[in-house]
DNA sequence: GCGTAATGGTTGATTTTGTAACTAACAACA
DNA sequence: TGTTGTTAGTTACAAAATCAACCATTACGC
């Protein structure tokens, strides 16, 4: 007799990561599309700046795992819609520093605003130690290697 | 004074739930890319038919939450690499039933095997118990409509 | 210094996705 | 029946992601 087949697609963790990631991102996603045109890299880029100040494409790519064609894409077109600056490094050219503009930071604390706010609202929603705890479970997964 | 910036990136719940879910899809995605050439939406048609059998493209895309389009052309694909048949209605000539070909589910089978022991290995690397709540929590998450 | 390798970043060709418009088939209701 | 509206699924075109090749510059070994 062959053995049921008990696989359960909905328990299997790289697949319900995705979906809460997809359902939760939804709303956040409409607000940075909807108010500044900007992609998901973009919002990443100008978050990074707003939050550790100036960068270059390289440090922001370590540290939120984002290929280097994606960053420079994002970057263009943040520096089009004047949200930043690049300032190459003087003693060593092939560096490009970052930083955001008056209107780069607008848009950054509008929308860090936003982000705290539904934060709260998706904590809210989950018990008050389910929230950290899952944040810290997260952490875990999102800092294994490969 | 102003309010010093105190907005953590990393305990965002949508940013660090893509960074899980990224992290966490990796070593599977090279899996079924590597032995099957196949993409996302590919496998996860590939395990709705090897889980639920028969469905037709909108049942998968329901409980998927994947678009039509997707499916469609996953469908394609998968048809093309003979892991599966349609089979027109014959009272509702619109619907199709979709069913895995023995090649597909043989690749169902091993994939599937492949997923159980990876998901081991994920749960091993959180506790015990962490591991069911992290699952419960990203229920929750998923399951809210947007 | 000079040749070679490594690094930061960009660009181009191809693939994949997203959006909207579309076809074919069925349903509802006058 | 015939007109209008829905539904399942496909296709076409634009937007975006991927991958490799590519500059320019700096670092290394000799």
């Amino acid at each position: 007799m062959q053995k049921k087949d008990t696989f359960d697609l909905h328990l299997f963790l790289p697949y319900l990561l995705n979906q809460a990631a997809e359902a939760s991102s939804l709303k956040f996603q409409r607000a940075y599309k909807d108010r500044y045109g900007i992609l998901r890299t973009e919002w990443r880029v100008l978050f990074h700046l707003g939050i550790y100040g100036r960068m270059n494409a390289k440090e922001i790519g370590l540290r939120a795992r984002i290929h280097k064609t994606k960053i420079s894409r994002a970057v263009q077109k943040l520096e089009q819609r004047r949200f930043l600056t690049r300032d190459t490094d003087t003693t060593d050219r092939r560096l490009e520093w970052l930083a955001l503009t008056p209107q780069g930071r607008a848009a950054y604390d509008d929308l860090r605003a936003l982000a705290q706010r539904y934060d709260s609202e998706l904590s809210a929603t989950l018990g008050p130690g389910e929230a950290t705890a899952l944040r810290q479970a997260l952490q875990k997964l999102a800092d294994m290697a490969g």
